[in-house]
DNA sequence: TTCCTTTACACAATCGGTTGCAATTTATTT
DNA sequence: AAATAAATTGCAACCGATTGTGTAAAGGAA
């Protein structure tokens, strides 16, 4: 009860009198160590409450079996999946996860980095922060054939593994959903162009969309938000009750403005699905509790975790460093609900 | 550009040729160390691309100026935000955090502080995994000097730091509320009873609540669901409204329990809060964003994680190890909103 | 019995900062 | 100028696990 002081193996092999060389081989079952000797190893290990020093294995080593997650927050439903996923697969593995939030800063970002590299980790999964528009910081990865993995939010030009969506495929879809609920006239969200421009991606697929059924693109309907939070997706949706006509559809690049978008309309006496249709995407939580529940298109976060985390792995294993790095889509689908019926 | 080697002190102190611990000492502004050495190995350290090797110095100086964040899960608001509270003291004294998910597993929580004592945290923060119904796992810590505090559900007898609201007073205030606000037949949401016993708590503030206004304890309204899930909670609520005459009042110890009342009751043709008035717990987000918006309690979560992340660090500072180890309370209050209104 | 192959374990270097103490240089005092 | 104090910097051990290499003992074949 009273010990105050870490076991090492040190104290193991004085115990046994045995070399820490023995003791250390021991506790992982190598071949030139006997049956005997690793049982009695294993209990004196255990009955002196040894916990391996993961520091001095990662000095010796050089690699800590440590994924490093660097996010910009994990309050986001999208963003906690995808730190589940992760873990599902690096505890398969028997690796350790640590996360870090950039605050969607490019500063912290900057900082983390190099903190997740002065901690030696084994691999980098990253999505990138709203501010971030250039990527130096990742060099020192990459440079030291650190695996670095990109997802969602992912760099242009920069030949990292990536794991996406097809956010123009999707943005597609969405459209296209509400053309066949019967919208003519269909407005959308959209938001400031960024490094991991996913929502111009989704702008486009939205565009094309259009095209494709013969409907013109009205600019008037495409408004440009300064943030996807709750606030600024009211502001759009008033901007675009104001019109004459309304719209009758929104295709709305994220659920938490599609949220906005329905409990603005019912403010203003404007019957959702009847009079507009809105579809959201990210299939988070509160899309399907809300009333009506809201049509949105999937975003597969824990697979998006699982790839990313399973790509680090394996490329952990098998150390042949391939300069192509595979990007990894994930697919997409339209979830309808009531806040697209006819 | 193509480096491919991890820079160490050794290679700026053989580049200026100076000794490493001259280098060590003027990367921390050693005061035996001139203003002129220091500038000069600072600016070689930065034009090598020199970090710390954070698990050297950990490893040496047996501190790793880390905390580790042990909690059922990321995804929950309020657990998010604790985490962001823990982020932001923790970034004031650079420290570094790393989070762990126990997913409510006793045994992923035992694995996971190994893994954190393994990882040689300097302190640690903990709030306690539903299954979780003995602490040994914890007394590594305690047992080493490593600050230790628990957060929200807390376990008993236990002498560690403690970061906690009094739940029963929040309890008989969101009771109270109801009360005030005309309720007579007040029904309430209970949850199976685990070491850290804040439903318990809670519970038992409502019934002191009640028996303080003179109301009859019926153990008819008190429905004890097996979680706090949105799924439980519209059992739970249907429990409640197949009741004749059913209760005007609900004191739901979670919000995303009290959001499932309110869509329940919707569907059934009750309306909120005309005929069933709701409160809520813990301000998620989701409690304002709901139609009719829900009442609650707020949980200050970023506080405590800030209080709890203090503690530890000011538990380092000062290694004095005083044995009592004192207990954190914040204040809680009474959010009214749409869903308790006359 | 002798030689060779396994089997089982020990030795000691190593990873990269840190730090107590010794050593050297420079500044100050008498 | 000599002596003492102060300012700098070097030396080397240390943290704890890992691993290539060396060695002794045990088993088998000739």
């Amino acid at each position: 009860m009273e010990e105050n002081k870490y076991v090492t193996i040190y104290d193991i092999a004085e115990r046994l009198n045995l070399a820490t060389s023995t003791i250390s081989r021991a506790l992982k079952d190598h071949h030139t160590i006997s049956d005997k000797t690793i049982k009695k190893v294993k209990k004196t290990a255990e009955e002196m409450g040894f916990v391996p020093n993961t520091l001095a294995a990662g000095l010796r080593g050089n690699k800590t079996r440590t994924i490093g997650v660097l996010i910009p927050t994990v309050t986001q439903p999208f963003l906690s999946s995808l730190i589940s996923g992760i873990e599902i697969a690096a505890q398969k593995s028997d690796y350790t996860v640590i996360i870090m939030q950039s605050h969607d800063s490019y500063e912290e970002e900057v900082n983390m980095a190099k903190s997740l590299y002065s901690n030696r980790v084994s691999g980098v999964i990253c999505s990138l922060a709203m501010e971030t528009s250039d990527t130096a910081h990742f060099h020192q990865f990459s440079n030291n054939n650190i695996p670095l993995v990109f997802v969602d939010r992912v760099p242009k030009g920069y030949n990292t593994f990536r794991v996406v969506i097809d956010n123009y495929t999707a943005g597609y879809k969405a459209t296209k959903h509400l053309i066949e609920q019967g919208c003519i006239r269909i407005a959308h969200f959209s938001a400031g162009s960024e490094l991991g421009n996913l929502y111009n991606e989704r702008k486009r697929g939205y565009i094309e969309a259009l095209k494709d059924h013969n409907i013109e693109v009205d600019e008037e309907l495409i408004i440009n938000l300064n943030s996807v939070t709750y606030e600024d997706g009211v502001k759009g949706s008033n901007a675009l009750f104001d019109l004459k006509p309304i719209p009758d559809g929104l295709f709305a690049p994220g659920d938490i403005l599609a949220v906005s978008a329905v409990q603005t309309a019912k403010k203003r006496g404007i019957r959702v699905p009847e009079d507009f249709k809105v579809i959201g995407f990210n299939n988070d939580p509160i899309s399907q509790i809300i009333d009506p529940n809201i049509s949105t298109i999937t975003h597969p976060a824990e697979k998006m975790g699982k790839a990313a985390a399973e790509i680090i792995i394996k490329n952990l294993k098998s150390s042949k460093n391939d300069d192509a790095k595979e990007i990894t889509f994930l697919n997409t689908e339209v979830l309808a609900r009531e806040s697209t019926q006819k």
